[in-house]
DNA sequence: GCGCATCATGAAAGTGATTTTCACTAACAT
DNA sequence: ATGTTAGTGAAAATCACTTTCATGATGCGC
């Protein structure tokens, strides 16, 4: 899975005339093997203890990096940081958010995945890619 | 429709003891007359033609007191602006976003908000918003 | 109507999260 | 090994709000 993705993003700057460099592939390792829905300051923070002398600007130009190469998708839930989620290959999920505790939760629909083209399709629109989060309270914050 | 509108945000502005200024009937009547969907500058710069001594914080304070008070809505299409949206009563419409031109499209779908409601009972969770929007090209921008 | 406790406003300063700049390095094709 | 081009880190600049503060309205009580 690491491998698949880390040859994903090695063959995208290769083809895109982009240098493979020692901090991408820091980089690379760390949000591989982090949580999913990462903000850049808390993968930077992450990454500062061991590698002190990687920048916050890498860090950020990285990251958008892995999103153009297709293996990150950058996501905004509302607390003003923008995330950055593992995105597999061909899969899709959208996600649950706890209002109460910040807890995020993802699930996989295709009844409703169907439903969006259908949408889309009445409007003559082509779908690229969609967000669907519903915002709450979770079992344990619902008292 | 505006008439109920502005009675809805003149209750609230009264059950919360505050005031009634020019400035926030200025404000509203802008707003309500205009597009869904717009951003706070965009809804000042309308607003400074005419009326060039309103500043952008009273926009900005206005506009948060719109979505306090329940006639609108703030959104985040990914553009880095956070936008108001109309509201109306219990309504609720979601969007398709055309990355081409910009264009925003609303639309409802009974079916989508029950499986939405399915998904999170599944996990338990209370759902008290859900944002869904379709990012793609509509019908003029896919050539 | 008038006083005045509050709330509101506008200009400007402050914030927080990026995003860009720039001088310096490191990759990699030759 | 070297030249060309992309990458890096520190710091400065942006951007989109958000708050502060001195000044100006509101509107209830008399």
């Amino acid at each position: 899975m690491k491998r698949v993705k880390k040859k994903i993003f090695h063959d995208y700057i290769a083809r895109q005339g982009l240098k493979s460099t020692r901090q991408r592939d820091i980089i690379l390792e760390a949000f591989l093997s982090s949580d999913r829905h990462l903000s850049i300051e808390e993968l930077y923070l992450k990454l500062r203890v061991k590698h002190p002398n990687i920048g916050y600007a890498t860090v950020y130009r990285t990251l958008k990096l892995f999103a153009e190469s297709g293996i990150a998708r950058e996501m905004q839930f509302g607390d003003g940081q923008t995330r950055y989620d593992h995105v597999g290959e061909g899969e899709h999920h959208d996600h649950l958010v706890c209002t109460g505790c910040g807890a995020i939760i993802e699930f996989e629909n295709e009844t409703i995945e169907t439903l969006q083209n259908e949408v889309a399709a009445a409007h003559g629109f082509l779908i690229k890619t969609h967000k669907l989060e519903l915002y709450g309270l979770c079992a344990r914050c619902r008292g």
